[in-house]
DNA sequence: TGTACATCAGTGAACGCGCGTTCACTGATGTAC
DNA sequence: TGTACATCAGTGAACGCGCGTTCACTGATGTAC
């Protein structure tokens, strides 16, 4: 059984989580040294390392966090899988959107953490790629439907998530004045006639 | 009359920057030290400060010189300002693809010294902000033409530029393969038909 | 044209700051008997 | 239930590395006469 140890343990490392998590947020990865971290916890700094052995480490252990809980929350089976519907494709925006949005701070952390450090680097691009084959049949109707991409497959959905994303940062720096219904509707517009060529509502 | 001095002078400055400019690109601005650049460029480590108060300084050097060249290649007085005509769409995309694909080094590296220096962030979202307003008039024919933004004003314009240098950026990394002229002419396309609804071709 | 002195870009070893990381110590929790 | 010892999370001052920055020195270029 756990402990009055363990528990405590458990405890600190949530509160140093906890922290990391607001502070990425609030200043960024690169700017938040590992006493900022333990200092915003309310712990001693030296206690930072029973628990982590970098802050990379804690970061691998935020986006951990974050895979479990999207493994979880499993994708609705009968979801629409067909962008030649833009149903399909708003549905997708919005998913993706709402778990960005959620998780914006350890993703950033991440984009962050890869520029300066190699492994970071590969796990951003393998997100990002995962991301493109996860949706990459939802383009395989256009043919039969006569409608064809802006360019490559790949290059299609690279624009469809890249300018999700892009503007999902703009939003939340302020550059961009949307609301998330706001922006999920334009984005769903932009990129449904983007893909398509086809006008939509 | 220029001395010999003034000259030699001139020279490392230059190559000063030259280096910079090579291992911005290669590594990026964050993961460069001063002593590398001094050392790529041939020159001790405290040369440099004959010549730039820090690394900051040498940046804003760079982004001048790109500003310097920017004006005297003057934007065609004649250029179609109608985006509800793919013509202009495809101008405007191929000139920013081109500029910014030219001073992709020294853009990236505002962008990184951005994450953690405020004036830099300052200086990018106004970059952003000015490019934005620059085009902000070419979508005025919208209603007359019967055609229907995807979004605000401000967001139709900001996804605009955004995917356009995400995927400039994609392209850079490798992480999307397609030529220059393909990705001005995928870009155009998408966001031709994005903007207005129509197709294209 | 020559000599003596001044100036200045460049040099690179040394300095020192910031911050990550360590470690001897404390006190609470756990275990043995 | 009590006592003695072991363990372990947490503490925070101290250490040390990396790198930006300084500075006394050099040698070439410039100036005065």
């Amino acid at each position: 059984m756990a402990g009055r140890r363990q528990e405590k343990s458990a405890e600190t490392e949530q509160a140093l989580k906890a922290a990391a998590r607001t502070l990425f947020a609030e200043r960024g990865y690169l700017n938040t040294k590992i006493t900022d971290i333990t200092a915003a916890a309310g712990r001693a700094a030296g206690s930072f390392y029973n628990h982590f052995a970098s802050k990379e480490e804690l970061l691998q252990s935020l986006l951990k966090d974050l895979a479990d809980e999207s493994d979880t929350d499993t994708e609705d089976p009968a979801h629409n899988p067909d962008f030649t519907h833009p149903d399909a494709v708003r549905f997708h925006i919005e998913s993706y959107w709402t778990f960005a949005r959620r998780n914006s701070s350890v993703m950033r952390a991440v984009e962050q953490a890869a520029l300066v450090n190699e492994e970071f680097a590969h796990i951003a691009a393998r997100f990002g790629a995962e991301q493109r084959e996860s949706i990459a049949d939802h383009l395989d109707g256009f043919p039969a439907a006569g409608l064809k991409l802006p360019s490559t497959r790949d290059a299609s959905l690279a624009m469809t998530f890249l300018v999700t994303s892009a503007l999902l940062r703009a939003v939340e720096e302020g550059t961009v004045e949307l609301t998330d219904q706001e922006a999920v509707t334009g984005l769903t517009r932009f990129i449904y006639r983007g893909l398509t060529g086809r006008d939509i509502d």
